[in-house]
DNA sequence: TGTACATCAGTGAACGCGCGTTCACTGATGTAC
DNA sequence: TGTACATCAGTGAACGCGCGTTCACTGATGTAC
């Protein structure tokens, strides 16, 4: 690796920092190769070496950000690997919110309205999208499987229509797992989405003052509702 | 009223609809006047007889939005008026879906990222966000009076910063609601929220197959979580 | 170690485009008497 | 019912701006011998 070669991995890294702050700036609708060429105090044709379009530079914020997501869940998730199992969930599901809070414009790029008159590869952006919640998936299935976890008797009927489509959708996507501990999934993430979502957007501050306090508070219940029980947290990182 | 008030009201109306479809091709962010203007057959300073600026269209475009969405869910309300409690409370929330399905991008408009450079009058749009809840902040009320509904013991310790921060917010904005019935009320809109937002942007469809089957299977489990039971609905509109 | 050549980063000018907004104006609609 | 005036809708030209992208070019970095 040259000389030449390192400086360019650092301009390219330069090119996507400044694209997204620029984003904090102007939502990811704003992102221009102009603006970003000025910030950087060079010429737009320049960037031209790096990213051969404005969407392909777009597409590489979107692969970051969802990298970037998993990796974060997926390092929480190391940490608390030892941990009884509500934890271990909770755990997953904490590292969500507060990596969405921290990076509150790349969540919305792979979670909030698409950039006017771009189009995400599908071949790239789907498999990336599944890669966050891996780790949820195992905790799942292992509780499930332990009997640690048992599916709420309301989720165990899953409508005709879902198991239909579950029953191609499951093996396809390389998942195996029970149609009702899928749903479940589903159900936990739209859970915590929705929270994130109302919190990003300034929905769910104004009312309930402490987002994070809400969120654990919301999680303890959902633990509680399915048979698993938050434990006291005092006595851990040793 | 002159013909030529009519006329006027009749073009606000015509601007204000060709926004919305311009809106559904490029995006909440895409709402230029010289398009619409284009798409009109007229020319853009015309609009300027109608509206003094681009930023006051979208903030008559969220206002209708609000009020849409209210509207919307104040209708399905009147139409299970005479229904025990899980069906009104039912029927709010799956009114909030209908809507939000029909209308994604009105959606976007009001829930989504903002529109780069546009800051909304708070004064307006924060009484009008409100609207939609009424009706479910109502149910929830009158059914925790009547001890139909009883707040799960998970919700009833209300952490202490919520807390405080309710004690202030709850009188100022007018609500006279028990603190964990509002946080129940706020974790009601979270799960609902979450699951329309995932179903909008094409998270949940590919995996669950048939959306609107969701989200009343989950709707179910919440109910049963909160103790209520949604009866069979075949023996209604009589 | 030095030279000749190939590769690559970056510039500056240009293209065609669209944007929000202002302004002086024309012509039609409504109002007062 | 007719006339004089005020109001309003809409046009066309213009301003200043920014965008993505292409192209011919310069100068620096790396490579082969």
């Amino acid at each position: 690796m040259t000389r030449r070669d390192r400086l360019r991995d650092l301009t390219i890294a330069e090119i996507k920092a400044t694209a997204r702050q620029q984003m904090a700036e102007s939502g990811t609708a704003g992102i221009s190769l102009s603006t970003i060429a000025r910030a950087m105090e060079m010429t737009a044709p320049a960037l031209y070496r790096y990213f051969a379009s404005r969407d392909q530079l777009v597409t590489a914020l979107i692969v970051d950000a969802f990298n970037d997501l998993a990796n974060a869940i997926q390092a929480a998730e190391l940490a608390a690997e030892t941990k009884p199992t509500p934890l271990k969930i909770a755990t997953s599901c904490l590292a969500y919110r507060e990596w969405a809070i921290a990076h509150p414009v790349d969540f919305q790029l792979i979670y909030g309205n698409p950039i006017p008159g771009y189009v995400a590869p599908a071949e790239i952006t789907v498999p990336l999208a599944r890669r966050p919640f891996n780790g949820l998936i195992r905790h799942f299935l292992e509780a499930y499987r332990s009997g640690e976890l048992i599916i709420p008797i309301q989720y165990t009927l899953v409508p005709a229509t879902i198991s239909a489509h579950l029953a191609v959708w499951l093996p396809e996507a390389g998942y195996d797992l029970p149609e009702p501990l899928l749903c479940l999934l589903m159900s936990t993430w739209a859970r915590m989405h929705g929270m994130v979502m109302l919190e990003i957007f300034e929905h769910m501050g104004p009312v309930v003052g402490d987002c994070a306090a809400f969120y654990r508070y919301e999680l303890g219940a959902f633990l509680q509702q399915l048979g698993l029980t938050w434990p006291k947290e005092g006595s851990t990182d040793g």
